[in-house]
DNA sequence: CCGTATCCCGGAAGATACTG
DNA sequence: CAGTATCTTCCGGGATACGG
C-alpha cells in the first residue's frame, strides 16, 4: 500500500473524497471524457442487480442453499430470473453450483470466496444506509412537506 | 455491539460472513421469511441506480457542476433522466441544489456531506471490483472455453 | 440555461407450461 | 427437483420539442 504524499491537497474534513483513489480506479480514462462504457461498471452493474444481491446475501447467511430454497426465500423471484442471475453470479465467481446425480436432481449452490468477500461489501453498504436512514427519510418529509411531489 | 457467542460456528478463514452484522441491519424482519419490500433496499436500489452512482462520483470528483456539465460529462444521458436522478438524490440528502436568480439561469450541485461519505463508499466498491476484475475476467474466459454462452 | 412534457420503442422480467 | 422455453406485458428510458 503506497502511502505517497500525492494527497497533500487539503484535508480539512474526514469527509472529503479521496480524488487520488478515484484517478487511480478510473485511470483507464479521461475524467473529462469518459467512454460510454467501463469493464468496471459493467460487473458493478450486474453484480448490484436486485436480485443478485439478495442472493448473494442469502447465500452469505445460509451457506448452502438449493435452487428451491433460494426460490423460498427470495420472495418474488421468478425460475427464469432465478436462473440468470445464478449463472451471471456463477460465471463471474462469486458462486458455486454443485449438482449430485441423484435422483431427485439435487444441486447446491454457495457463495466462493471472492462471494463472501462481496457479501461483507454489501453488508458495509448496507450498513451505511442503515446508518444514514433516518436522516433520509427525515430529509425526504422535509422536501415533501414543502411540495406536492 | 453485542457480542453475544451465537456465532461459535468456525470460524476458520477471515472471509466468513459476518451474520450478527446481518442481523442486526435487517433486524426488522425474519430472514426465514422476508418482507418483499425493504427500505434499505429501497434506498439502496434508487441510488444503485447507473446514472445516480456516475453522478455522485462525478460530483465527488468536480465538487460543483452545472445540469449542463453533468450532461456533457455523463455520456449518453437525457435531460429527463439528469433531472429525474438529481431530484432523487436531492430528496434522499444526497446532494445540494443551489439556483442563483441570474439571466441565464445558473444552477450549481454538489455532494452534501451524506453525499460525499456515500462516494466513498462507491469509491470502496469500486477498488473492490477492480482488485477481483483478473479473477472475474479468467473465470468468465475458462467458462467461455468450455460452455457456448 | 435549466429543466419539463410528450411520444415511443426495445428489452427486462413475470407467468406458466413443460422437459431432463 | 432443477431448470428452460415461450409468450406477453409493461415501463424504463431515449429522442425531441418546448416552456420558464
Amino acid at each position: 500500500m503506497k502511502q505517497s504524499n500525492l494527497n497533500e491537497t487539503v484535508v480539512d474534513n474526514q469527509l472529503v473524497i479521496d480524488k487520488k483513489k478515484m484517478e487511480n480506479i478510473f485511470s483507464d480514462f479521461d475524467l473529462d471524457n469518459p467512454p460510454a462504457v467501463c469493464p468496471i461498471r459493467d460487473v458493478l452493474a450486474k453484480v448490484l442487480d436486485k436480485w443478485s444481491i439478495l442472493i448473494v446475501l442469502m447465500l452469505g447467511y445460509y451457506e448452502i442453499l438449493r435452487f428451491a430454497d433460494l426460490k423460498k426465500k427470495i420472495k418474488g423471484i421468478s425460475p427464469k430470473m432465478l436462473s440468470i442471475s445464478l449463472k451471471h453470479l456463477e460465471k463471474d465467481g462469486f458462486i458455486i453450483r454443485t449438482a449430485f446425480a441423484e435422483v431427485p436432481l439435487r444441486v447446491e449452490y454457495k457463495l466462493t470466496a471472492q462471494g463472501e468477500s462481496f457479501c461483507n461489501k454489501i453488508l458495509e453498504l448496507s450498513e451505511w444506509i442503515s446508518i444514514y436512514f433516518p436522516t433520509i427519510v427525515d430529509g425526504r418529509n422535509k422536501i415533501d412537506a414543502g411540495t406536492k411531489d
